[in-house]
DNA sequence: ATGGATATTTCAGTTCCTGAACTACTCGGG
DNA sequence: CCCGAGTAGTTCAGGAACTGAAATATCCAT
């Protein structure tokens, strides 16, 4: 295994970075527009369905004290409420309040525009980079950590 | 322009931020084995030669006054210093420190080997990923607002 | 009923980040 | 030479995200 430095390796890092941070910046730009801090936003996103509080903490790979604090923020914003989950009250289901269902929807609106956008020069190549995509993350497991806040 | 949803653009993102987080986690925990939180590590890689703080947070895509906080971090660690210029004494370079030259090798090294292991599946399409992620994003104009922190 | 797990919260402490106001410096024109 | 416009950086107040440890409430198997 070598240890010397691997230009295309280098480059592909950077573009990575680079490619996300786009998107990251145009969804931040969506969220800012609607009110809404990064990672309220994301949650919001992730919520296509009620979910426990343990699962957003997994989704965004980081502790479960951490996502209170966003769901909080969310709740004092009116877009979700808690609701015990009546099969085990230790859980609680985040839910979307139809002012939550709405400002979901136009969120996914732009975020998805400023994706079509940002992958428009490439037009028929998209499948043959996702394809890419896919078989990189396929390749290693999830070493945890990801962090996928700040989208 | 149809706004209709694309499932091929959305896993596309999907997996451009997955890709990216992982390669985030990797970063991120390389920097905490260092005793460096995200930023302030993220900036030592930029470090290849002094620096001003201006360009530190156009690269970061930051507000200057925030790179201050930053580079205050950085040197209190002894892994930077800051050095007016003499050409124009407005400006402060920031400049590594031996220990902040040992500790950026380190986590180039440590960031390299995280990036290696990712892209190890696709071996020999590295190059086709490479080209087609530089063909998307010389596509678009940088819009501003990118928020490389958290890399 | 007891005790070991699990879900969530609380709290203290750090980091990151913005926007506005401020200091220090540069540079061109009168 | 001095003035004013512009630029680099800092300071400050405030918000948001994050961690880790300790506390609370609930579940479940014995």
């Amino acid at each position: 295994m070598s240890t010397q430095a691997d230009p295309t390796m280098d480059e592909l890092t950077d573009l990575v970075f680079l490619a996300a941070g786009r998107l990251r910046g145009g969804f931040n730009t969506a969220a800012a527009e609607l009110g809404l801090p990064p990672a309220q936003a994301l949650v919001l996103t992730n919520l296509s369905a009620p979910a426990p509080m343990r699962d957003l903490a997994e989704w965004l790979s980081c502790e479960p004290s951490n996502v209170t604090g966003i769901v909080d923020g969310l709740e004092r914003r009116g877009l979700v409420i808690r609701r015990p989950a009546p099969a085990d009250r230790r859980v609680k289901h985040v839910v979307l309040t139809e002012e939550g269902e709405r400002r979901r929807e136009e969120l996914l609106a732009r975020s998805r525009a400023q994706a079509r956008a940002l992958f428009e020069p490439i037009g028929p190549d998209k499948e043959r980079l996702r394809d890419l995509l896919a078989a990189v993350l396929a390749g290693s497991p999830d070493p945890g950590k990801g962090h996928a806040c700040d989208r």
